[in-house]
DNA sequence: CCATTTCTGTATCGAACGCTATAAAATAGG
DNA sequence: CCTATTTTATAGCGTTCGATACAGAAATGG
């Protein structure tokens, strides 16, 4: 049950994944439509007929991006037993991810809009980041419903410092640091944990 | 003993500053040589010829944004007696930049060109960053010499952790967190201090 | 006064941007 | 076969980008 008229010659799944690598590694508005159709293999009219338009293609491979199996926050929430655990394995699994040396260094949601021109892009990444927050905190709200955590523990506030060090880890793994001084860093970030309960 | 053509018919400096806030809002490509010359209220020959090219003056801007008399990292170097109060007040100093109600949110450095098309602009940027770093590792040595610190202190380490909170802290204020929920997140930054020494 | 120098606004350059009108090519249903 | 439908490539749309050629205006030195 093919459909009625020509069919596409290329691989949309295969598109998305090159705009996304692209995305990643030179920001939203730092990779142009033409950058796309050369590095894709297609001309313009077909790569607007797949996806629409830059800004929803940019938005679907944000979700490919975040896709369940790969997302630091949501694998860690889903995997870990503990708040601790839970923290300590986002952060590791971000700093993996980011220093790659086969993928671009640094995540797209934290750097891929940064300063850009389009509102619409801009508050969606931010968006993003925000729930991840969001995610965190309800995780850790669980925790002290749960008793992993004390009743007296800041939730928010330590969901938003562990967002903190994440965010940070982006733009040091964009400066030149490596996987080892990463790991560091979330080394030195976990000494904080039993402190501020 | 003015010069010997026209004068000038604008001022230089409130240009530059006019510019450096631009810039420090929407990153060195999120501003355009028009939005400028509209800004400051003059043609884009005065604006050339003034400061050369767009480059040039982005790099005056950083110039006049990392002044000794307010960079941070400079101040705190210079005003704090111990290790602990120079990279505490680096941190508090920043915070409170990047959340000025009157100034945008976020640093310059750390956001205006991390998806830069330009490569120089971007690693200018990267540069001041880095060089942010050392001059905090060598404080940390010199605390060490001192006396300040244990002679076992991994202070490349300390210094690339509270490099990373710093960077985190501008992403942070641009999602929008309050200087309240910036300054909590810098306690539980240095409550890892004692244990990491 | 004149000659020189520098700054000014107008008007525009070539290049790149996101996007699309158009028509030929390739499939399916009838 | 024919018609309908969808994708394809070419070529170009209007806009914005950073940067400049040009000529007039405003100062100094002689």
């Amino acid at each position: 049950m093919s459909p009625r008229g020509r069919p596409r010659a290329f691989d949309r799944d295969r598109a998305l994944r090159v705009a996304m690598e692209l995305f990643w590694e030179h920001g939203y508005e730092g990779v142009s439509m033409s950058d796309l159709t050369g590095a894709i293999g297609i001309s313009a009219p077909s790569l607007y007929s797949a996806f629409g338009c830059k800004e929803a293609l940019f938005r679907e491979a944000v979700a490919l991006y975040n896709a369940p199996e790969r997302a630091p926050v949501a694998r860690a929430i889903r995997e870990q037993p503990t708040a601790r655990q839970m923290i300590e394995a986002m952060l590791r699994t971000c700093a993996d991810s980011i220093t790659d040396p086969e993928a671009p260094q640094g995540c797209l949601v934290v750097l891929g809009a940064t300063n850009c021109t389009n509102d619409d892009v801009r508050e969606f990444l931010a968006g993003c980041r925000n729930a991840d927050v969001d995610a965190i905190r309800e995780r850790l709200d669980r925790a002290v419903a749960e008793g992993d955590l004390p009743a007296t523990a800041d939730t928010a506030g330590m969901a938003t410092f562990y967002m903190t060090v994440q965010n940070g880890l982006s733009i040091q793994a964009r400066d030149g640091r490596s996987r080892e001084e990463l790991h560091a860093v979330i080394d030195r970030a976990m000494l904080a944990w039993d402190a501020m309960l």
